[in-house]
DNA sequence: AATTCACTTTAGAATCATTCTAACCCAATT
DNA sequence: AATTGGGTTAGAATGATTCTAAAGTGAATT
């Protein structure tokens, strides 16, 4: 059994664990996705990585699996730029930089920042989660 | 002079301010705009508004001068959900809660909110600004 | 008050990410 | 191997936003 096969297996566990149906499409998408560190991708570019990888895979399909994959917890979605979405591999509570002039994200982990006090939540609302963003400029060189 | 009138006059003095020609359709949108409170709002809802005052302006000018008074540094453009932009009328530091299934906006005074520590920014980037968003659901009715 | 010029506004087309549709395909079960 | 119900697909549709290029208007000048 090569590298590839097992990381495969572990992918099969996962999709199945999060009540998915182990398919082709989600086996290929889940180990460009999870096969490595932590990522951020938008829809388009795990399209183009796909087929640099050679696989066929659609447009809609990409967009299908990683709705589903948001949808069964295994990817957060991240809303920094108007243009596109982002999905993060890393579902732990964590916050993000945000380089707009590079379209970029940069994890940060969550005992790096600490908020230390928030205010009340209104009447009837509870607190899903607490997102820290941090948007960063290029410095000016000096 | 109508208080209306007095209103104009001081959204052209902001208009100018801003270094933006005073011309009718900016005025008519900043006093939409900036003639209440803070206020939340998208472009389709501006423009929903402005007809409804019985304005006639294009869509393309609501646009326009959404962007155009982002640029000016008079509006702040908030994003939090994938489908369209909001834009703020509160331009100090602040922060939100997101009502997802509302799609409503709240601010939080920059005072409510006590982020004792942060990261570094990497190397060669400096902190634009650091944004907080407490996304929230509705309680289950007990 | 008329002229000019640069900036504005506009309707409608264009763009771009994302979703939908309806047909075809495949994984699991019989 | 046949059935079944979800999965995948190409391409159309959607919806927010931007672009285009033509017509309008504010400010300065005559």
């Amino acid at each position: 059994m090569r590298l590839n096969e097992k990381t495969k297996a572990l992918m099969a566990d996962k999709l199945s664990a999060a009540g998915l149906r182990v398919t082709q499409a989600r086996l290929a998408l889940a180990h460009l996705l999870f096969g490595q560190g932590d990522r951020h991708v938008t829809a388009d570019a795990l399209r183009e990585e796909a087929l640099a990888a050679g696989l066929k895979i659609s447009q809609a399909t990409v967009y299908n699996t990683l709705n589903q994959f948001h949808a069964a917890g295994l990817l957060r979605q991240v809303q920094v730029d108007q243009a596109r979405s982002y999905f993060d591999t890393n579902i732990d509570a964590h916050h993000h930089f945000y380089v707009e002039e590079e379209a970029r994200l940069i994890d940060i982990a969550a005992q790096e920042v600490d908020v230390a006090r928030l205010p009340d939540s209104p009447k009837g609302y509870d607190v899903d989660r607490v997102e820290v963003i941090i948007r960063l400029d290029k410095s000016p060189k000096a």
